[in-house]
DNA sequence: TAAATTTCCATGATATCCCATAATAAGGCA
DNA sequence: TGCCTTATTATGGGATATCATGGAAATTTA
């Protein structure tokens, strides 16, 4: 089984900025770092630009790395390639859990985001993202407002069985 | 895993032009230089020139390699191969790190980027790159807004998924 | 020999490791 | 099914190592 990044909880950050991550997702981020073996901590990417920086993004080093590959088929010093970059290795950070199971953020990662001391994750698949509470619920309340007020043919889960594969 | 240079960071530059360059940096420049031992410091090369040249760009050996061996298959006596040549050749220099992890830059590579009393780090995958910092915000903001200027199917983040793999 | 480098040492700040404990979940068994 | 035992998880505090940075001494260069 492929495991993917599923559900949402609430953790504290306490005063040095460390945060739990959730047990669930340490499996995930486990079976997506090639060099991950018993006894090791795995290694992942939080990125933290984003289109709209208002969250963070945990990838697993297999799918960032997925992405890194499909950058560098772009022409070297390429527009589209620059500001990819910018993106996606600037506005990131390698990250490695510790023996207990937690990330620490650095006061830059915290402020990027406002959170002050406690953090909802959120997961999204092949991603998580990290969230101060308020703004997650205000995402969610936004995200069904605007999924309301959709007509019948823009239904995205409408559209879904549409796609080829 | 190999590793990619992903971040950003400010670091003081002092009197005499000493600059510590980021841990997470030095880890990449290790492991791209092909004779780094433990107990020895990296090699690498900076690249002044640039296509732009309001940047410093710090590549590891091995990358630098890749690239001169592009320039290579160029026919010998070609105008691009010059070019290029003067650019990734002319324009750059060798450069070591010292016991603690710093380099020095000289007055003329200060002066060529602007740099007064403070530089930017900021990763870039295979290539890092060292901004004056104003000059760097200048960099992103110009970023942002021709990002958001762009069309739906000029997005590089959408055209990344067109890639075939 | 003066100026400029490079090397060596010092130190505060930061981040990492290690241990402890409470809370929760998981499992076994009557 | 309900209770007790055991793992796993979430969280905190203190000790330790690494990092960023400055200054002085030693070495080189012109």
């Amino acid at each position: 089984m492929i495991r993917r990044f599923r559900g949402e909880s609430l953790h504290k950050v306490d005063t040095k900025g460390r945060v739990s991550v959730p047990a669930a997702f340490r499996r995930v981020l486990e079976e997506g770092d090639p060099d991950f073996s018993g006894g090791s901590s795995p290694n992942f990417v939080i990125v933290y630009g984003g289109v709209r920086g208002i969250c963070l993004e945990g990838y697993t080093i297999s799918s960032i790395t997925k992405v890194d590959k499909l950058i560098s088929r772009l022409p070297r010093f390429s527009r589209d390639r620059e500001i990819l970059e910018r993106f996606i290795n600037t506005q990131s950070t390698y990250m490695q859990l510790d023996e207990t199971g937690r990330i620490v953020l650095s006061p830059r990662l915290k402020e990027k985001i406002g959170i002050k001391d406690e953090a909802i994750f959120a997961g999204m698949g092949e991603k998580f993202q990290i969230w101060e509470p308020k703004n997650y619920q205000n995402e969610l309340d936004a995200l069904d407002i605007s999924f309301n007020s959709l007509s019948e043919d823009e239904n995205p889960f409408l559209k879904l069985d549409q796609l080829q594969d």
